[in-house]
DNA sequence: TCATTAATCAACACAGCGTTAATTAAAAGG
DNA sequence: CCTTTTAATTAACGCTGTGTTGATTAATGA
């Protein structure tokens, strides 16, 4: 198949549309962004939004397709031993590192659609994702002692992802200060350990 | 001061619109209804709506706000030992009991806005209800040790906050299938115990 | 250089908004 | 019960944003 050159007027536009997105769902949120609103912000015509998206709903989606297609990649390195490595040797988890930094690199899209004016149904997806890519392999480890199972499998997972995700959102708020390794420990660190240990609560 | 009698057209066309409103934003969320979805689907006239509220935001905003002022009485109510009850004999939290039952009471109401076409907004206010209710009283157990303190104070409470919300949106994606008190247990002992240990992995 | 095609511009019908003035209907209180 | 008060309805207003179209201009790539 051969390579479909892009035409630069294209790769502009759609750049612009999308960095005036960003921009614009942080400022108010993404329900009250008007195609007006992006397109103004992008200075570009309104009538040429409409060359590339259906509507601005289609203009998130298709962000967010992309988003995805990006980490699904970062994924597949995944080494499932990896969480022993960390009970063993206190190492920060490899996809979460390369998660955080991916992150970090797309700071202004992430703040967007994770942050207080951010978008349900994205974070839900992206539970999705850590859910698939990271809770199965952390619970893969727990229940080889199934028999000591307290709590149901899919609300131990829910909680494992939540948390995830709970401090990655406290990072972006932190406005990425620390380094994408110190938050992959931290994430080790409570998840492995629980919150209690890693505080040095009980025991 | 005198008690004011509520006009029952008033309430009646409160009760509808608010009614409604969760229907609504259940079905499709917050912000692709119209006023006039909410007028039509609460059978009254649109002007109506008006005499009421300022816009869909201002509804919504209003039904958020007696959510919050009601659950700000069950917080009067927490004790400050409830985690030290729960390490010794297993009890669930009796904050957490009243939380649960209380969403269990108005679940059209919290299925729409914790659910997949809910609102962050409303979201980040529960988790600071959460963490200055819930979390404070774990942190401060923990805190008695600060020197084995391995991650910050604010990821660690940023973590119990969104985790206990996962936990809270795993069950009404469950359809609230176990009870308030089932659910306080799985809390109480993933975060008081730590996801491994509750599942029996490690040690 | 020149054919191609992206972007612009102006105009369209349409839908939702928020408001208003006149009217109807229901509730509260004597 | 009857009257006064006030909530709800109705129909219309101007305004803003939508999504589309056809004609025009300008940038791109070969």
């Amino acid at each position: 198949m051969s390579v479909q050159k892009v035409d630069r007027r294209i790769a502009r536009t759609k750049r612009m549309i999308r960095e005036a997105l960003a921009a614009l769902i942080e400022e108010k949120g993404f329900e009250s962004i008007t195609v007006r609103d992006i397109t103004s912000e992008a200075d570009i015509n309104r009538g040429t939004f409409y060359l590339h998206y259906q509507d601005k709903f289609d203009l998130l989606k298709k962000c967010e397709n992309e988003f995805f297609q990006e980490i699904e990649d970062i994924a597949k390195d995944i080494k499932v031993n990896d969480i022993r490595k960390f009970s063993e040797n206190q190492q920060p988890l490899a996809y979460s590192v390369k998660l955080l930094e991916y992150i970090k690199n797309n700071a202004a899209f992430m703040r967007a659609v994770l942050g207080p004016n951010g978008n349900v149904a994205f974070q839900i997806k992206l539970k999705e994702y850590i859910k698939t890519n990271i809770g199965k392999v952390f619970l893969k480890e727990a229940e080889g002692n199934k028999d000591r199972m307290k709590v149901p499998r899919e609300y131990l997972l829910s909680y494992i992802v939540s948390a995830h995700l709970g401090v990655i959102q406290q990072w972006l708020q932190n406005e990425l200060k620390e380094s994408p390794q110190e938050i992959a420990r931290y994430i080790g660190i409570i998840t492995v350990e629980g919150p209690f240990q890693a505080s040095g609560f009980k025991k």
